[in-house]
RNA sequence: CGGGGCGUGGCGCAGCUCGGUAGCGCGCCUGCUUUGGGAGCAGGAGGUCCCCGGUUCGAAUCCGGGCGCCCCGACCA
């Protein structure tokens, strides 16, 4: 049976169990101090379940991954946060090279005039931009917009570079910020002004054109399950909910612990609209002027909000180990100030030998925190392993391995030999990886429902939390799909890729007795 | 833009009904004792109580006007 389908009967509806937010290896953070009096509330995050958008800001707030800039809606990405994203940039970075591509950057202000050129796209972004109209102490006589994204002057750009077929393709990426007045905010997930990277590329052919935009849409998916350990659902946008300006655009959808779908990625095919407007045109080999096609495709710091919500549990955010800046954190025990300085040399000494063997790992040699305060302090921070060593470990030539999250019955702390421990860990890390990819996928396929035959069957999974993603049939008219959203708040998010649709295709639409063109995936989204 | 809430040391809040010394928790600084899951004690720093105006002998508190922020709904990676 293909990955992604829920039951063995296709009508099956499946329903949620009772208590979505549940982790093994969770731990209650309420904890006593020596008075026997719990710790102050002020301490402790918001749990999921009372209030998951409450435990999303605090989370992102108190583990340092970004905070709120003085300016409305933006937000600065503080080292912890810029760390995982710098992370996430190398291995799409490298991922973007390997399938042919080179990086550029283009600039920050774009004429109005280029925004208006192509008609669909004007309307999709106008309201959402910012624009200069004073520089240099004078009005300006034509407004400059900052760059909601780049198709514009990029794609004018092209025109003058290309002549002939033989300059086709060009496979083009850049990394650059882009701005987009939001009316409602929040960190990472929707912030005026974002990061991001923005892939474009001109193709001699509509088909060369659609294999890019396939090929990058399976790159993200991977990157997304291989390092995020965010599993995602493939598929294609309705015209609704499609680019500004493409012919087809292409998704990543990703669950959310609380059911919402965040649209994790884009990958669209822009067929000849921007190379029409802009002159993209080039001499074919037999000799007639024809216009190029055109892809984009970009990812941002989106990404971070969604590692976020994928992991993160009521201790904080837990960063997978292929993107965590600090994969292994050592924290030393001591009393008397020899044991101390025993400690610590031999953290250091552990420290340099993980560092050796490939793994990104510190000492919290702080004398103003005790271990316990260490401990939560790297937790809430997500990162995947703790060394302990004390006096007691000294002696026994062991250390306390602590993984961030443990799986249902294991230990939360294991004592090993120091040589074991060593050799271990970045088999360990490897293994946590695949533990998070594999516990978000459990939690996707628990919460998708499918064969679902009615608005008030859809009505009915979206208002029991934690919702999630509702499979079913579709006849393809947009009023039914406008329809259901004001009557549901849920979104159209894809029409899933084969892999993902279900076993027996829905016969019927969703909105009526229509028959369904399509399988379609309905979710309340971010 | 509609509905709701809130502006008081860095953060979270109390005080406002009923005007009169600005307070609590966390955090921060110094010292000593501590350190195997958010340390204790002692001392200390830190405030235009969002802004403007009014009432009053006196305003964080009452009145009027502004501004800002957050949450919930209509747009979006």
């Amino acid at each position: 049976m293909a990955k992604g389908r829920a039951g063995t009967e296709p009508d099956d509806i499946r329903r949620p169990q009772p208590h979505p937010f549940a982790t093994a290896g969770d731990h209650d953070p309420t904890t006593f101090n020596r008075s026997g009096q719990t710790m102050a509330d002020d301490k402790k995050l918001t749990p999921r379940d009372t209030d998951f958008s409450a435990w999303y800001n605090e989370v992102v707030l108190r583990a340092e991954l970004a905070d709120h800039s003085p300016v409305r809606g933006s937000m600065v990405i503080r080292p912890w946060g810029y760390g995982i994203w710098e992370r996430m940039q190398r291995a799409l970075d490298d991922m973007f090279k390997a399938t042919g591509h080179e990086n550029a950057y283009f600039p920050l202000l774009i004429p109005m005039s280029f925004i208006e050129r192509e008609k669909e796209h004007v309307e999709g972004f106008k309201p959402e931009l910012a624009v200069v109209t004073h520089a240099g102490g004078k009005e300006l006589e034509e407004p400059l917009v900052v760059r909601p994204t780049s198709e514009t002057v990029i794609y004018s750009m092209f025109a003058k570079w290309v002549q002939s077929y033989r300059d086709l393709p060009i496979l083009m990426n850049q990394w650059a910020n882009v701005m987009r007045w939001e009316m409602r905010t929040r960190l990472f997930l929707r912030t005026s002004e974002f990061l991001w990277q923005e892939g474009h590329t001109a193709h001699t052919t509509e088909r060369e054109a659609e294999e890019e935009t396939r090929r990058m849409l399976e790159v993200y998916r991977q990157f997304m399950e291989e390092w995020i350990a965010m599993p995602v659902v493939t598929g294609l946008k309705s015209e609704s909910e499609k680019f500004a300006g493409a012919l087809r655009t292409y998704t990543c959808e990703a669950m959310m612990q609380d059911g919402k779908a965040l649209q994790a990625g884009t990958s669209h095919n822009l067929g000849q609209n921007f190379s029409k407007q802009f002159d993209l045109t080039y001499q074919s080999e037999a000799g007639t002027e024809e216009f190029a096609w055109n892809t984009s495709w970009g990812v941002s710091t989106r990404l971070v909000g969604g590692l976020v919500m994928t992991h993160g549990d009521d201790a904080g955010v837990v960063v997978p180990p292929r993107l965590a800046p600090t994969q292994v954190v050592i924290v030393p025990i001591f009393r008397k100030e020899e044991e101390r300085v025993a400690v610590v040399e031999k953290a250091h000494q552990i420290r340099s030998r993980l560092h050796d063997a490939g793994v990104r790992v510190r000492v919290d040699d702080r004398e103003h925190l005790n271990p316990g305060a260490k401990f939560w302090e790297w937790e809430r921070k997500g990162v995947p392993f703790r060394i302990e060593i004390g006096p007691r470990d000294l002696a026994k030539g062991q250390v306390v391995v602590a993984r961030r999250v443990t799986a249902e019955g294991e230990d939360r702390k294991a004592f090993l030999p120091e040589e074991e421990a060593l050799a271990n860990l970045p088999g360990l890390l490897d293994s946590f990886q695949d533990f998070l990819l594999e516990r978000a996928r459990a939690a996707r396929e628990a919460r998708t429902f499918r064969g679902v035959e009615s608005i008030d069957e859809l009505k009915e999974i979206l208002e029991t939390t934690p919702g999630g993603f509702v499979h079913s049939g579709w006849c393809g008219d947009p009023e039914v799909e406008e329809r259901i959203q004001t009557e549901t708040k849920a979104t159209l998010r894809c029409i899933p890729d084969p892999e993902f649709r279900s076993e027996t295709p829905p016969d019927r639409c969703i909105g009526g007795d229509a028959p369904s063109s399509a399988e379609v995936i309905w979710a309340r989204a971010y």
